[in-house]
RNA sequence: GCCGAAGUGGCGGAAUGGCAGACGCACUGGAUUCAAAAUCCAGCGAGGUUUACUCCUCGUGCGGGUUCGACUCCCGCCUUCGGCACCA
């Protein structure tokens, strides 16, 4: 006997021989009993859907009269490390909603692919000299593999990558769609969703062109047009990361470093290619309203877009001739007098007595020479007048006369369109607070700041812009810390009051938002109160604030004490004082006149802005798509500046061959070391031309994924009109929240482009979405020693400083050191853990996001390997619910093994060296109690399905199979609809025993258990029954019992009774079937 | 600092105004076994109480409130996680 001990047995359930020696029958019947198998099951269902193309979507199921639904996951990028376990738990959530939705009857469009163009592939050429495409296609091919093994039941025949010129082409070809059009934020129209907009992207053909620029002749025009196209070039301060060799979106950028790799990143001019996103701002922000998203993901879109409304105005600084560059306010009519009796002696040579009359304001200005007017022309006059402004940079009737010449044309002219020379213009949300304005501030890279700056300010203006030049962005704009800023001495005039107002420069102001100059209110704004304190500027206040306002924590941090008051500023809504003829009103009131008033004089116009920048489009690697640009070269093959697109029939431009993948180590982008052909091409008219060299960024391949899936071999459109209007939108889209602002909102905009020329008929890509929750490593529990080997309480460890040790002490600063500890050197105290020895030892028990470093990295494979797919995609929608972040757990998954097996053994003979039925499933008539318990199941998984509560649906089954398991015999009829709920959670397994049960087709298209309600009512209910409000005992009541009924039954039960004894029944509250409560004295 | 989400046994979680802790894990005891694994049965918030069946008190981050009744609704705080962070 000891030799028939089948020591293989113990092996993985795989490596169980199906067929065994006779002579050790009696033993191994016993011991080679069919168990659940998954490993055999998996790939024995896995092999069948392939081969009977059971979730493929033909064109004839497309077309079938039936509800559509189109559920999405977030486009993986295919890595090389693999699945990681967070992708499985959207993607089986997805998988159970299509294959529920199949057996109800819906057409299930459920597609994979690939978003595979990007730095990693690039980095790991350039480290092997291998083509980023070989070890794409590779990466993708595991992918593939890893998700085939899972059983998901997408139709693959829909599958592409973004880098297949395929795909690319029609990537290039929406661009040029985008090139193409201009927007147009006045047009009203009514879309194909039947709905009015106002704000339409038009087509470039149609953007109006000025007469001045139609003058100018073609190119004038064609310059126009380009800066006009929601696809534009432009040179700006950028993200340059000289380790990936590339430039960054701001999005990409964190805490000053790359988003990928973590590598510094600097500010740096350079010309890129920009899309309008700011232009869809309002439309973005609006048409969130009727998305079915998670509110918190909507908010941090509205947040990200950022709108805010107030006001553009202009403060005079005047032209080149008539500078505002001293300081006015020093300037005296007495001194005035005297600078131009000066300029005046000098320019005429006169000797005597030479006396000024009038200082323009009140009336023309006259010269008295010994007391006689000389009747001067004007253009004399002027030039003397010209003199003393030579002399002192400031005169007052120069600029006085100036500034109403300057309203005059204002006022005729209306407020330009575009930023004239002679002001700067400022964005204001607040423009009530115009009469409180002390001074402005430039950005550093503003351009007006040379011609503003005086002599004197020059060295330190100059000072000043090359420190901000070389700090990051990051660094500039840390709130934290304390406002920097520099005088330029020039002055501007406020146009509510004429008052001229100096200009500094400061980086608390950015180039990038509003005009890139503010007017600042420090008596009502908190960062310009702080940087007015600190440089000694008035502070002027001109809002009063409420009786009873509540001041913010920020505006009390910047109270300060003024004669024994404390002053501190408001920013807040109130009543104008001190505002002229503004006086009294109410903020809001004032807000709306004062715009008016400002645009009727040409000084100021209602402007919206936003947080959200527009999208830099470029990248310099090579690893992306080509742009189907050319550039147009001059005689000496310098860049003319003008550009020609690619024809739709010239796409797609597809990537040079080129094996050197070496970043340039400058921002010239590496396809300028294509091959010459791909580089250069000459026009039949003799033009030449060069390619446009940048390359796309990885996000544009998925921005329109999910119009391809539906129509993937189309080689005439992107996708065809009539299926992307049967298709679109996605129904249900589920991946990470890591996506919230950046895809979801480039997407949403590529769509709004596409929508707006025609090509698609819904205005939103995503109808719903879900966001799935992290998936973080196993709970760890962790103790702090310092370096004596002392225990550490966790609450004195804290984070050490960046490059330093991982933790030290809060008060020492000490280094420490984190040990990991077992369950059993732990114990809980309180809402604490301590260590079991030393329970004055507080111990950390968290569990952290799963990372290489950490090493709790939990692998698919592996898990897929012991316990089965299945196994994994249960376990994983048991955790908890799908958008809760939780920590893994591998003896959950193991919990979930022994439930699946339990079902097997529910329906198969575990006993028999073949899997049979168990004999225990017989066709007999299921009982009154077993229907009932099968159709509360139907009921609860059903409900539970359509919520998205996995959770509890799997919970309900384990009930089930708790309930029906221990019973004999087992009624065919409950066990077949049970094997129906089951497929969705674990399809192979429901696959195998459906089969077992008699069937010799796949179940996925069989239609879904319904449940009778009749059939959930019970005879008789239990409740419980409260005396004044406390549960004092529960009684059985027929179902339905009235309250008299339930009352005599209630005051009947002992525990009951005793409570109620000495007491006054002073209210009965009695609801039928649910609880009895008598509240008494 | 601002915005958002969440705090329930040893752990993951269930219950969204009506029996707190379903279901699973871990743990404890028992059956089976030569033994182990697997499986099956029972117990499992804390404290008190009864020979026993029991019964009582407390308990959903903390403090108040509304209600016959609150994990659930309202007000104020604390903690953790995520996002944003000089956006005029």
């Amino acid at each position: 006997m000891a030799n028939c001990q089948p020591t293989e047995y113990t092996g993985p359930l795989d490596s169980v021989p199906r067929k065994t020696p006779r002579q050790c029958s009696i033993l191994l019947k016993k011991r080679n009993m069919p168990r659940y198998e998954a490993r055999r099951i998996e790939a024995k269902w896995q092999a069948y859907w392939d081969a009977h193309h059971t979730f493929e979507l033909n064109a004839a199921q497309a077309a079938a009269d039936q509800p559509k639904l189109y559920v999405l996951d977030m486009f993986p990028y295919p890595s090389g490390e693999g699945l990681h376990v967070g992708h499985p738990e959207g993607y089986t959530a997805t998988d159970i909603v299509c294959r529920y939705s199949r057996m109800l009857g819906k057409k299930v469009l459920h597609p994979m692919g690939w978003d595979a163009f990007g730095l990693p592939a690039e980095e790991y050429a350039i480290k092997t000299g291998t083509h980023p495409a070989v070890k794409t296609y590779e990466n993708i091919d595991n992918f593939r593999r890893q998700l085939k093994m899972l059983g998901f039941s997408y139709d693959w025949s829909r599958e592409f990558s973004t880098t297949d010129p395929d795909y690319y082409r029609w990537t290039q070809w929406i661009f040029l769609q985008i090139f193409d059009t201009w927007y147009d934020p006045t047009f009203e129209w009514t879309g194909p969703d039947g709905k009015m907009r106002t704000g339409k992207g038009r087509p470039i053909a149609e953007l109006p062109i000025p007469l001045d620029v139609a003058a100018q002749g073609h190119d004038a025009v064609r310059r126009y047009q380009d800066k006009n196209r929601l696809a534009y070039q432009h040179e700006a301060p950028v993200n340059w990361c000289p380790e990936l060799g590339t430039v960054l979106a701001n999005e990409e950028v964190i805490d000053g470093k790359s988003d990928r790799g973590g590598y510094p990143v600097e500010r740096r001019p350079l010309r890129q290619w920009m899309l309008r996103i700011t232009s869809y701002g309002d439309r973005l922000g609006n048409e969130l309203e009727e998305l079915n998203w998670p509110e918190s993901i909507k908010l941090l879109q509205r947040n990200w877009i950022g709108r805010s409304e107030g006001a553009e105005v202009d403060f005079f600084i005047g032209t080149t001739g008539h500078q505002i560059s001293g300081d006015v306010r020093s300037l005296t009519p007495a001194v005035i007098q005297a600078d131009m009796v000066n300029a005046a002696r000098k320019q005429l040579e006169l000797p005597g007595e030479i006396k000024f009359v009038g200082d323009g304001r009140t009336g023309p200005v006259r010269l008295l020479h010994n007391g006689q007017d000389l009747n001067l022309s004007p253009e004399v006059l002027g030039k003397i007048v010209g003199q003393a402004v030579a002399q002192r940079s400031q005169d007052v009737i120069g600029t006085d006369i100036a500034w109403k010449e300057w309203k005059k044309t204002r006022a005729e002219s209306g407020f330009p369109k575009e930023p004239t020379a002679d002001a700067i213009r400022v964005y204001t949300t607040r423009p009530d607070t115009l009469f409180g304005v002390t001074y402005m501030v430039l950005s550093p890279e503003h351009p007006f700041v040379d011609r503003l700056t005086t002599g004197a300010q020059k060295g330190a203006v100059e000072e000043y812009r090359r420190l901000a030049s070389l700090k990051s962005e990051r660094d500039r704009t840390d709130a934290g810390k304390t406002k920097t800023g520099v005088f330029t001495g020039g002055y501007a005039l406020n146009p509510v009051n004429g008052q001229p107002v100096p200009i500094w420069i400061a980086d608390y102001v950015l180039s990038s938002y509003g005009t890139g100059a503010i007017m600042a209110v420090p008596a009502h704004d908190v960062r310009d109160w702080e940087f007015a304190v600190k440089f000694a500027i008035p502070i002027t206040p001109v809002v009063q604030a409420p009786a009873g306002y509540e001041y913010s924590k920020e505006e009390r941090d910047l109270a300060r004490e003024v004669n024994g008051q404390t002053e501190m500023p408001f920013a807040g809504l109130g009543t104008a004082t001190n505002s002229g003829p503004y006086s009294g009103l109410p903020t809001l009131e004032f807000k709306s006149k004062i715009s008016a008033e400002l645009n009727a004089q040409g000084l100021g116009k209602i402007a919206v802005n936003y947080r959200l920048r527009d999208w830099l489009f470029s990248r310099q690697r090579y690893w992306g798509e080509p742009f189907p640009i050319w550039h147009e070269l001059d005689k000496d093959g310098q860049p003319t500046g003008l550009m020609r697109a690619d024809t739709p029939a010239e796409l797609p431009v597809t990537l040079p061959p080129m094996a050197d993948f070496k970043p340039t180590g400058t921002p010239e982008p590496l396809l300028s070391k294509a091959p010459a052909e791909w580089l250069y091409k000459t026009l039949p008219d003799g033009t030449r031309l060069k390619r446009e060299t940048n390359s796309m960024p990885q996000w544009a391949g998925s921005c329109w994924y999910y119009m391809r899936f539906i129509d993937p071999k189309n080689h005439q459109a992107f996708v065809d009109p009539e299926l992307a209007k049967q298709w679109l939108p996605v129904d249900l889209y589920v991946g990470g929240a890591e996506h919230a602002v950046l895809h979801l909102l480039y997407s949403r905009f590529w769509h709004k482009v596409l929508f707006d020329r025609g090509h698609i008929g819904t205005p939103e890509p995503f109808g719903r979405l879900v966001n799935q929750g992290m998936i973080l490593g196993e709970a760890e529990l962790t103790g702090y020693q310092d370096a004596a080997g002392q225990w550490v309480p966790a609450n004195m460890a804290t984070d050490g400083p960046e490059g330093g040790p991982a933790h030290v002490h809060k008060q020492s600063s000490q280094p420490l050191t984190s040990i990991k500890l077992t369950a059993d050197q732990v114990t809980k105290q309180g809402n604490d853990f301590v260590l079991a020895a030393q329970t004055e030892i507080s111990v950390d028990s968290r569990a952290y996001k799963m990372s290489k470093s950490r090493g709790n990295v939990i692998n698919p494979d592996s898990v897929v390997k012991e316990y089965g797919a299945d196994a994994l995609r249960l376990y994983e929608m048991f955790m908890g619910p799908l958008e809760a972040t939780k920590p893994w757990n591998m003896s959950g998954v193991e919990g979930i093994a022994r439930f699946l097996a339990r079902v097997w053994r529910m329906i198969a003979d575990e006993r028999q060296d073949h899997v049979v039925l168990n004999p225990a499933v017989q066709d007999v008539t299921p009982t009154v109690e077993q229907m009932r318990t099968l159709h509360k199941t139907i009921a609860v998984v059903t409900q539970g399905l359509d919520a998205l509560s996995f959770n509890t649906v799997i919970s309900r089954l384990m009930e089930f199979v708790n309930e029906i398991t221990p019973q004999e015999p087992r009624p065919r009829a409950i066990l077949e609809p049970f094997v129906l709920l089951l497929s969705p959670l674990a399809p192979h397994l429901a696959e195998e025993l459906w089969e077992l049960l008699g069937h010799t087709q796949t179940l996925a298209y069989e239609p879904w258990p319904q449940f009778d309600p009749q059939l959930l009512v019970e005879s008789e209910v239990e409740i419980p029954v409260q005396v004044g409000g406390k549960l004092r005992g529960r009684i059985k009541l027929p179902a339905g019992a009235n309250q008299e009924t339930a009352e005599a039954v209630a005051k009947a039960d002992p525990n009951v009774s005793q409570h109620l004894t000495g007491k006054q029944i002073v209210k009965v509250i009695f609801v039928v079937d649910r609880m009895l409560n008598f509240v008494a004295k």
